[in-house]
DNA sequence: CCTGCGATTTGCT
DNA sequence: GCAAATCGCAGGC
C-alpha cells in the first residue's frame, strides 16, 4: 500500500476556460488536478508542454490527418500509440486553430486502485508502479486510442479541480524525457519531491 | 507502395 | 545497462 489512496472530494470539472490557455500554463496547472476515466484515476504529478512550433511537437508538421485534433478546440484529448505499444494521453490546449498539447506524464492513484491492479500486473507491490509513466496511465485507466477526439468536459475522461482548501503543489521544471529533438526545452512539470513521478527531474531554472 | 522511426515499458545480460 | 516488442504515420520514390 502506501500514502496513495486517501480520495478527497473532487473539486469542480475543469471547463473550457480552463485549457482555453497557453499549454505551458495549462501543463502547470493541471498538477493537483484528479484525471478520472470510468471510475478510476488519481492526482497529476507530472506533465510535459508541447507547442506548434516546435520540432517534438507532433503539429510541427502541420496539419494532418493526425494532427488536426491538435489545432481544434481546446479540452479534447489526444490518444496516439508511441513504439506500436504504448497509448499517449494529451490535453489539447491553446484557442481553436493554435496547435498545443499537454502530456500527461504520471498520477499519484486515488480511486479504483484494485482495478489498476488487475489492468497491470507488472506493477509489483505498492502503488508507485501503477501510473508512473504515460503508457502505464493508459493502462491503469483502459483509455483507448478511439478515445482521440472526445471532449474532456462531457466524456467519459474528466478532469477534476482540487477541492477548496488543498493547497497547490509546488511546481519544478526540467527538459522532457525521451525525446530526440528539441530536448533542451524545460518544459516537463513535477510535483516537488513527488514519489510517483516516472522518473526522477532534473530541476532547470527558470519559471512557468 | 515502402521505409524508418518514435513523447515507452519490460525483461534479460 | 541494453535491446526487443510492434504499428501508425509522415515522407520519399
Amino acid at each position: 500500500m502506501g500514502q496513495g489512496a486517501d480520495p478527497g472530494p473532487l473539486g469542480p470539472r475543469l471547463r473550457g476556460e480552463f485549457f482555453a490557455r497557453g499549454t505551458r500554463v495549462v501543463a502547470a496547472e493541471l498538477l493537483g488536478c484528479t484525471l478520472m476515466h470510468e471510475g478510476v484515476g488519481g492526482v497529476i504529478v507530472e506533465t510535459e508542454a508541447y507547442e506548434e512550433h516546435e520540432p517534438a511537437c507532433h503539429a510541427y508538421v502541420g496539419r494532418t490527418a493526425r494532427t488536426a485534433v491538435l489545432f481544434g478546440p481546446p479540452g479534447r484529448a489526444y490518444v496516439y500509440v508511441c513504439y506500436g505499444i504504448h497509448r499517449m494521453f494529451n490535453v489539447v490546449a491553446e484557442a481553436d486553430g493554435v496547435a498545443g498539447a499537454v502530456l500527461v506524464r504520471a498520477l499519484r492513484p486515488t480511486r479504483g486502485i484494485e482495478e489498476m491492479r488487475l489492468r497491470r500486473p507488472r506493477a509489483g507491490t505498492g502503488d508507485r508502479g501503477l501510473c508512473s509513466g504515460p503508457g502505464k496511465i493508459c493502462e491503469a485507466l483502459a483509455i483507448r486510442r478511439s478515445q482521440t477526439d472526445q471532449s474532456l468536459e462531457d466524456g467519459p475522461i474528466a478532469i477534476h479541480a482540487a477541492s477548496a482548501g488543498d493547497r497547490p503543489p509546488a511546481v519544478v521544471t526540467g527538459p522532457r524525457i525521451g525525446l530526440t529533438k528539441a530536448a533542451d526545452l524545460p518544459w516537463r512539470y513535477c510535483e516537488r519531491g513527488s514519489p510517483y513521478l516516472s522518473r526522477p527531474i532534473e530541476v532547470t531554472e527558470g519559471a512557468v
